[in-house]
DNA sequence: CCTACCGATCGGTAGG
DNA sequence: CCTACCGATCGGTAGG
């Protein structure tokens, strides 16, 4: 029971980041969000300090999540070749999305409206999560596995394809998260592995 | 000179896609739009009747252009196999995004601010453009040339990456249109190819 | 295309 | 967590 006030500040982010998703940050009022909680508007500002403070730690708190998972895949995979540690660490980001749609989407689609501080630092752990793509291409292709590519453009077409998953994935949808998993996974290997036909 | 109306109709669009593009629809107000255009707020009501009919005439436009780029590609590539078919789409889409980022960036993010009717138009629309790649991945998969996957899948994972272009391309980059097609092209026709090492 | 203006809503604060 | 309230800004209209 003392943990009162930590459970309060997630319901509120967890709200957030429904309507976030659904509507875009701009275009979500305090008062929504205060709406959806069965509460008064001005009463949220007993919990948070302004509303960019529940973007950011929104996206603050994805990121780590895609962080952190990431790592787990690479540690998991480490002994495997650049298809299998690049299939598991494909596996952890379609993992994160699924197990999270809306935090996932809004760290996604969202995180522009941070003020540039902010979003300079974003910006930036973006760039070293996808360096974690370009790496394993470009080892891929250094042991003649990958064949060669630009890997910067590889990285980023794959990211992105992973990264739309969060516009259109619905639970309970046609396809489980493990099995989009496994097509999401082989769809990368081969985005980056030459047709030999 | 008799041509002012729709020259300064125009103009209007073309501030409103870069801003939303920027800043998104709903943290871009009229009067934002009127004063990059040295105007006065209310001032752009002589040319436009509602905030939301300018996004409207802007995504309206953009999928009219997809429409026609894809339809070019498709008649010019009839002959083609699977793969080239698909490498021609994609360089289409590609070429629309490069030659204005700003109107096919609001096209792909900014629909779900218009109204109801207009999303679901929107929606529809999309989703034809999309079967156009599902149907050349059903082809190329049943003539052998592709291999097994799921179609709506693949195309779906192909067109969030090409759309993604949308996000990061600024002209004058590292690359030109050109180079990005033919990367584009290649990855694309990869991901629904077998690795046959 | 401008000035003047409208009601509504915005994020946020004061004070309990 | 509420009531009451703040100045600023929103999209849009009237009337020229």
């Amino acid at each position: 029971m003392a943990t009162e006030a930590p459970t309060r500040r997630r319901a509120i982010e967890d709200m957030a980041s429904a309507l976030f998703r659904e509507r875009g940050y701009a275009a979500t009022s305090v008062r929504d969000i205060a709406r959806a909680l069965d509460l008064q508007g001005a009463s949220l500002y007993a919990h948070v300090t302004s509303k960019e403070d529940v973007l950011w730690a929104i996206v603050d708190r994805a990121a780590s999540t895609f962080e952190t998972a990431a790592d787990r895949a690479a540690a998991s995979s480490r002994d495997g070749d650049a298809a299998s540690r690049l299939a598991a660490l494909v596996r952890a980001h379609v993992a994160v999305i699924a197990a999270d749609p809306e935090l996932a989407g809004v760290f996604i689609t969202e995180w522009r409206h941070l003020s540039p501080a902010r979003r300079d630092a974003v910006l930036t752990r973006r760039d070293a999560y996808e360096e974690r793509f370009r790496a394993i291409i470009v080892d891929g292709m250094a042991a003649g596995l990958f064949s060669p590519t630009d890997p910067a453009i590889a990285a980023t077409f794959v990211l992105t394809a992973l990264n739309g998953l969060a516009g259109w994935y619905r639970p309970g949808g046609r396809l489980t998260p493990d099995r989009i998993a496994d097509h999401y996974a082989e769809l990368a290997v081969r985005t980056v592995t030459e047709d030999h036909r």
